[in-house]
DNA sequence: CGTCAGTTTTTCCGATCGGTCAAACGCCCC
DNA sequence: GGGGCGTTTGACCGATCGGAAAAACTGACG
């Protein structure tokens, strides 16, 4: 098909290369900036390109936007596959948690725009909350049922459950300028975030377990 | 003093009001767009008044966003307040739990505007967070602490405690869109809020807890 | 070497924003 | 009733933004 390469890795490498320098500048720029703050203009430079530029590669500003919540939409259904290996309630929260800290410490961008975007009313994430992400809960919701009638769980509102899990999790990517300035300026060492971890798992499951006579 | 008015609590108070009236105009486009989407004519327009005569009460958009800001810190300040009664461990952090989640109902605007702020790199705060917000801290960590010794709490870090309790219940005033559409597409009625404060206390106190041998 | 599709870049445009200005308005006191 | 002062308002301005347009450049291929 492609008969145009002598060396068939060069030239499409280089668009892939340009598109994803620009998707992960707009991830920053929105990520910082909101929506609104952010401008093309800020977005092509931190990709290296001119403006005019970037609009070869994408058509609008709010179709570059869609884009990168489209991704970040993508990377939250793929982590939370972590939930569904079997298991006991406490292997699969714990790996389930523990996988959206790491998340949260590894990528924040994602997460930030996400909360900026349900600030604003989701207008851009309405239907994936609506539809999958209500299925998504549903599913697990009946996952967490099971757990409270087994005695695993002592019983609860699962999707408390759930808002609990996201809130915690999410916090460290969200407010991590907060946690920061609390830390003495600069973000949590490896060490540290992994003793808040910790913490958070052995509190939530501590939380949620059943009652001890 | 003031020697102009016959009736002296007429034009005062109306001043007061269009004041207020802007304020809360203010804080509810910032929360919802954010600083650099909220617009001084849509602000003026929410206040009631043209857009030229905002700005013949607050000089810039900035220095409107300043004192938004401003009356946030201040909210969260009186509202900790309530950790500093005396009692034991569960009923001060019952008390701040249900605070929270209770301001986090009625004046949800604040908290998301806190939130974007911190997500933006918190240039307007980074001073409250540095002083106020770490004397604040570090003076509750050693209550924390004083409960941990004397077997309230189990061992943990209280700064972690902390920002699991402000990540829980800050999460139901940012992330009420979510909730809301998880919910069926309308925010929790008192009930289901209800429940939900009864369940995040219940878990956190348990999750905090010393061990039952 | 000329063509041509794909890509890059400069220039420019209309819309919108925060903020200014000066005229108009209302109201009180002499 | 006429100054005078605080307030209101429509008109306007410079800056900035998202985006369009078109010329210039590039490298592969006949």
């Amino acid at each position: 098909m492609s008969s145009r390469n002598a060396s068939p890795e060069r030239r499409p490498a280089a668009r892939a290369e340009v598109e994803d320098a620009i998707l992960r500048a707009a991830e920053a720029e929105f990520a910082e900036k909101g929506y609104d703050g952010a401008t093309t203009a800020a977005i092509a430079a931190r990709a290296g390109l001119p403006k005019a530029n970037l609009h070869y590669y994408v058509a609008t500003k709010e179709a570059l936007y869609r884009r990168v919540i489209g991704g970040v939409l993508d990377a939250w259904l793929a982590e939370a596959r972590s939930f569904d290996e079997n298991g006991p309630a406490a292997e699969a929260l714990t790996r389930y948690i523990e996988g959206k800290m790491d998340l949260a410490r590894a990528r924040p961008l994602g997460s930030r725009i996400f909360a900026r975007e349900v600030m604003s009313g989701a207008p851009a994430v309405r239907d994936f909350l609506e539809t999958t992400l209500a299925e998504w809960v549903k599913a697990r919701g009946a996952v967490v049922e099971g757990w409270i009638a087994s005695g695993q769980v002592r019983p609860l509102d699962p999707k408390v459950l759930f808002f609990t899990i996201w809130a915690v999790t999410q916090h460290y990517a969200d407010f991590g300028a907060q946690i920061a300035a609390l830390n003495g300026g600069a973000p949590l060492d490896d060490d540290a975030f992994a003793a808040a971890k910790r913490q958070v798992v052995e509190t939530i499951l501590r939380g949620i377990g059943p009652d001890r006579a």
